[in-house]
DNA sequence: TATTGTTATACTCTATAACTATA
DNA sequence: TATAGTTATAGAGTATAACAATA
């Protein structure tokens, strides 16, 4: 029991980082010059198409990063004209993020683009290997979704 | 037949990000303190245990960074007394880099204990379950080990 | 000339701590 | 007092470009 616990636990920790490594060259290679996205970046964009007018803290406790660096990435994607942020009216403490349709523009690309480069990896294996992944990521998903921030 | 492709495609770049960041987080909380460890330093010891000797160029080919970050990358991890540099006599460009004692532990015990806790989350899942992931996780390497350097 | 490694420079992510403004 | 957000400071990873030493 334990056993297969341990292989799956270390399986993971092998596979995961460089297949991170490989998403992050992917979105640099792709948004590569002016609109380069990192995936903080990226993971805000997306966060905040499904969440318009969500708060700096929000975007925080979403991506498990501090306030402090939540405002810093935000401010860069402001200053890149891809997010509007605006005070809340109703509580002026708070500000109101959305994304700028060149934000808009920006992530559809960057996603479209490194998914078919993680596309053409995946493209090796056979139907019934992919059906296994399929099973499998949605295992994941709700393994770690209770650890981690809602709305991966 | 592409549909199943972009399906897991993205299921990847959904689920990866976040797994990533919670190892990080882990990495980050365990070792806390004095011998704190990131990703990138964790895996040039986990590089430099299965290549004694590896000189720099070695370890940045693995990581896929230049040459410049994975020097960065050693130098620390010597000034931190867990990595040992010496000048290869025979060919004294190159530098031989390997563990130092302290280093073979940190690394032992930062293996364990993220393995632990990623464990801990994988409890979570059923038998059945973990079964399936344990089939997918070797198909992942399969698929990206040739797109990534050698040695994961 | 080509290769190995370092240094210089710059940018992003990250944290903690201190701060401002608002409630 | 408590909360939302920013700023200050610091350190790590990353790249490119220029460099020194060696081959």
């Amino acid at each position: 029991m334990s056993d297969k616990l341990s292989y799956v636990a270390q399986g993971l920790l092998d596979v995961v980082p460089p297949i991170m490594h490989f998403i992050r060259e992917e979105m640099r290679r792709q948004s590569a010059g002016a609109n380069a996205l990192s995936i903080p970046q990226f993971r805000c964009l997306a966060f905040l198409r499904r969440n318009p007018g969500a708060a700096v803290t929000k975007v925080a406790v979403h991506q498990g990063i501090t306030k402090a660096t939540a405002s810093d990435i935000v401010e860069r994607l402001v200053q890149q004209g891809l997010v509007n942020r605006q005070i809340d009216p109703t509580e002026r403490r708070r500000h109101r993020l959305t994304l700028t349709p060149a934000g808009d523009q920006v992530l559809d690309d960057a996603r479209k683009a490194t998914r078919e480069q993680v596309k053409a990896v995946l493209n090796r294996l056979s139907p019934a290997e992919l059906v296994t992944l399929a099973d499998a990521l949605p295992l994941l998903t709700s393994a770690f979704q209770e650890v981690l921030p809602p709305n991966l």
